[in-house]
DNA sequence: TGTACATCAGTGAACGCGCGTTCACTGATGTAC
DNA sequence: TGTACATCAGTGAACGCGCGTTCACTGATGTAC
């Protein structure tokens, strides 16, 4: 798996081409190369079709039997982490004793995933990739996720674990806090950061129990 | 001053050779042109050697004279931003009342800056630039700007207007809420945002009158 | 069972592009005499 | 005052590179007869 850059053109033998009807194989692969290749240090500069396709051991014109262009295999691979999250978001409330737990369980989630996973995060929600448009927020990618946020927040108001009111726009200021603590955290390592779970206090203050 | 990528090469007569003393003219029109690219679209990828030479009106070549590659142009464009972002901070504080007020003063500041200026704020804070090393938190660039909130806190603090307690922590969790408001508002222009001041309101909120 | 063939996964070479950087240069301008 | 010259700001052409994309291809494999 840890094949970041390992030699330039594909090591003869190295991958067996797939058997005749499961030439859809290398799509995946493909797709697991990019998300790879997000998380190097330069993160979505490097996610160039040539890397992708040096990371799967396959020539570049080999990406173009599954794709239409660069940008159609990234914004596949984007789309495969904002499912990933929007699952590991959904279990982490699915697993908690009670919605206000459920929510913490969702915010730590959350955080956790963009420290572990830097590249990805940044790819979902620092628009540094080449779209067409900019990404949709409600509707399409990315719903889920902060749908999660909010489902989570109703589920504290209703338990009156927050206090009544807007759970769309208290999801929205959690949401903000969470991205603000990823985004900075991994830009500025050498921040004297707190523990992640004080910034995520910080982050529900004022808007679960009042 | 509306000239990104206006013309190819630089149209002749467009710009006038500095006479003899004043070379050193041509760095401060170069990170002028720097800037000004850093708002474009595409933001800090556009940021290339030639892009600028071209935005200054000027030929790739003559950048080296007043800098020895491409990296040290776009860090003393960023430690430019740095400055100017510091100092809106720091007469937002000095124009305001109260120390409350002057807190409240700092967070729109911060904001507005992120807003009006994307590029740049995504270039100081989203570290998407190609830094030989991770960039300097407390001693270094951005020490002032977080300092500042550091002092509006504190300031806050001694009033009274907020809860006594560690100034460094609470600034903290106000930066990581701010920089959540302005990253996340310039990467989904299109979800539905609350006017900034509810947000800021949220980012203080726990932090400032208990 | 053997063989010809169509299909399919993947390739090698080439294209035009913009990049960062180097080099020897040009030509205006201030200064020394 | 006139002129030769050194200095200085900026240039044009070229390099090697990696990029996205296109093209005609190769060669293994399953299938039809």
């Amino acid at each position: 798996m840890r094949r970041v850059n390992d030699e330039e053109s594909p090591a003869p033998g190295a991958r067996r081409r797939n058997p005749r009807g499961e030439g859809a194989r290398l799509r995946g692969e493909l797709l697991e190369a990019a998300v790879r290749l997000l998380e190097a240090p330069d993160g979505a500069a490097a996610l160039t079709l040539r890397a992708v396709a040096r990371e799967a051991g396959v020539a570049a014109p080999s990406v173009y039997r599954h794709f239409p262009d660069r940008n159609a295999l990234v914004e596949a691979a984007v789309a495969g982490c904002f499912a990933r999250l929007d699952d590991l978001l959904l279990r982490a409330a699915a697993g908690a004793p009670g919605p206000e737990e459920a929510l913490r369980a969702c915010c730590a989630a959350y955080c956790r995933f963009g420290f572990e996973h830097p590249g990805q995060y940044r790819a979902l929600f620092s628009a540094d990739l080449p779209w067409d448009e900019p990404a949709p927020a409600l509707d399409g990618r990315g719903a889920g996720v902060f749908g999660r946020l909010v489902d989570a927040v109703r589920a504290c108001a209703d338990a009156g674990a927050a206090r009544p009111g807007d759970a769309f726009a208290m999801a929205t200021n959690v949401w903000v806090a969470l991205h603000g603590i990823v985004s900075l955290r991994t830009s500025r390592p050498r921040f004297p950061w707190p523990p992640v779970e004080e910034l995520i206090e910080a982050a529900l203050a004022g808007q679960v129990r009042p």
